[in-house]
DNA sequence: CAAAATCTGTGACCCAGATCACAGTTTTTG
DNA sequence: CAAAAACTGTGATCTGGGTCACAGATTTTG
C-alpha cells in the first residue's frame, strides 16, 4: 500500500475522490446496502443502468469484450472505489462488463440521488470534472504508450497498478493477494497467457519477484518501476 | 461531412457540445480573439495553462511524445472544437502538445471565466460531465482495441475519424483535404510510415480509395467501415 | 528557379510475440 | 476424495510489422 510508485499509478475512484468526508457521509446515508457472491455478474455492457455501487469489501473486475471475442480487463476495483458511475453520469447504458471476483459488499446509489446531490454541490462537481479529466488524460497517455512499449513494459505497468492497489507489505516484499491468473494478466496487458508466463519466470530468475503457489511477491519494486520506464 | 459513419467516430469538442446556443454566445462574449500562424506551437506539454481556445478556422494537431521520443498524434481539431480545455478544467499544466497545422483563428477563454460560468450553470456542467464520460469511454475502448486489432484495422479507424471530421463530399467520393502525410497517419495509428504506405496502396488497388497528389479520396466508405469492423 | 527539405515507393531482412500442441499441477465441486 | 475444471510450463513454428537502405517525387524556401 505504501509502495513508492503510488504516484505513477492512477486512482480508480472518480466519485468518492472529489468528496469531503462530510459529503461522503451524506451520500452514503442515501444509499442502500447490497452484496454479490463471488463470480456474479454485477452488470453487463449495454444493459440499462440507473445505479452505481460504492464497494466496501471484495473485488470487482471491469472488462470489455470485442466483437471478435477478445476480452480486455480494464480495471480491478476494490474497497473505496465506485462501480458503474459512467452509465449513471452519462444517463445511458453500461459501458463495460462488471463481475465480482470475490464476495462483494457495498452500497447502492440511484442515479437521481447522485444527480440532485451534484446539482446542489457545484464545487464538488468541479472536483469530479477534474478527476474525470485526470482519468481521461492517463488513459490517453496509456493509449499513446501502448503502441510504443513492448510486452514486458506493458506487463510491468499492469503489475505496478496491481501491486499499488492490492499489494500487502511483508518482511520480504509485497504480496499480491488474492492471486491474479496469468491469463488475466494477459488480458490486462494485451498479451497471451504464454507470453506472460515466460516473462514472469524470467523476472523470477532475475530475482525481481518470487511466487508462492499462485501469488506473486514483489521483491524489488525499483526493478519493476525501472522495467516500466 | 454527411458520412454514414458519423455515429462511429467520437466527437472531439467537450465544452461546446454541452452548451445551448444562447450560452455559447454568452461565453464567446467573454472571450478574446486570437490567431496562430501555420506551424506555430500553441502550447506544449507540462507548461502552465490558464486559457483554452475555441477554434473558428484552421486545424490544430494535438500530440504526445514519449520519453523515448515516440510521437503519437492524439487528435486533429478544427472549427467548433476547443483546444486546451483539459488543463483549464484540471487547474493544472497542459497535458499534451498543440500545434497549428494551418493558420488558425479562434477565441481565447480564461480559466476563471469558464469556471465561474460553470458554477452558475449546473445543468450545463452535468452535460459537460456526460461528454467527458463519453470521451473517456471511447478512449478506453480504443485502448482495449489496440492490443487486439491489427494494423490495417487501426489505420481504417484513424481514416474513418479523419474523413468523418474533414472529408469533403465530391461526385466520386470524399476528399481529405488538406492532405495528411503517411508518417502522420502512422503516428495516429501506431504504425510506421512504410506500413501505412503499403496498406494504403493495397486499398488503392482494391478500389477502396484513390489518391490525387497527396490527397486521399475515399471511394467506398462502406468498405472502409467494414475494414474497421 | 535551383537547392534543400520533406514526402512517397519498395525490396530484403529480422524479431517479438502469437499460435499450436501437449504435459504437469492445483483448485473446485459433486 | 475422485473426477472435472482451471491453471501453469515449455518447446516448435509462424507471421505481422518493424528496421534498414536506397531511389524517386513533390514541396518549400532562399
Amino acid at each position: 500500500m505504501t509502495l513508492k510508485f503510488r504516484d505513477i499509478a492512477s486512482r480508480e475512484s472518480l466519485i468518492l475522490g472529489a468528496l469531503s468526508s462530510r459529503e461522503r457521509a451524506t451520500l452514503l446515508g442515501m444509499s442502500k446496502p447490497c452484496h454479490f457472491h463471488s463470480g456474479k455478474v454485477i452488470f453487463s455492457k449495454d444493459s440499462p443502468g440507473e445505479t452505481m455501487m460504492l464497494i466496501e469489501t471484495g473485488r470487482v473486475e471491469i472488462s470489455l469484450t470485442s466483437a471478435a471475442g477478445n476480452r480486455s480487463i480494464v480495471a480491478h476495483l476494490g474497497p473505496g472505489d465506485s462501480v458503474g458511475e459512467m452509465a449513471v453520469l452519462l444517463g445511458g447504458d453500461r459501458t463495460a462488463d462488471a463481475v465480482a471476483t470475490n464476495d462483494v459488499t457495498g452500497r447502492m446509489l440511484h442515479r437521481t440521488v447522485l444527480m440532485s446531490f451534484l446539482t446542489q454541490h457545484p464545487r464538488t462537481t468541479l472536483g469530479l470534472i477534474a478527476d474525470l479529466c485526470r482519468k481521461l488524460q492517463s488513459t490517453t497517455e496509456a493509449l499513446a504508450d501502448l503502441s510504443t512499449a513492448d510486452g514486458g513494459t506493458r506487463l510491468a505497468k499492469v503489475l505496478i497498478g496491481l501491486f499499488d492497489r492490492w499489494g500487502v507489505e511483508e518482511p520480504d516484499g509485497y504480496r499480491l493477494t488474492p492471486p491474479v491468473s496469468q491469463s488475466d494478466l494477459g488480458d490486462m496487458a494485451g498479451l497471451t497467457r504464454e507470453t506472460v508466463n515466460r516473462q514472469i519466470r524470467a523476472w523470477q530468475t532475475e530475482g525481481m519477484l518470487r511466487r508462492e503457489g499462485r501469488e506473486l511477491i514483489l521483491i524489488e519494486p525499483d526493478m519493476l518501476a525501472e522495467r516500466a520506464q
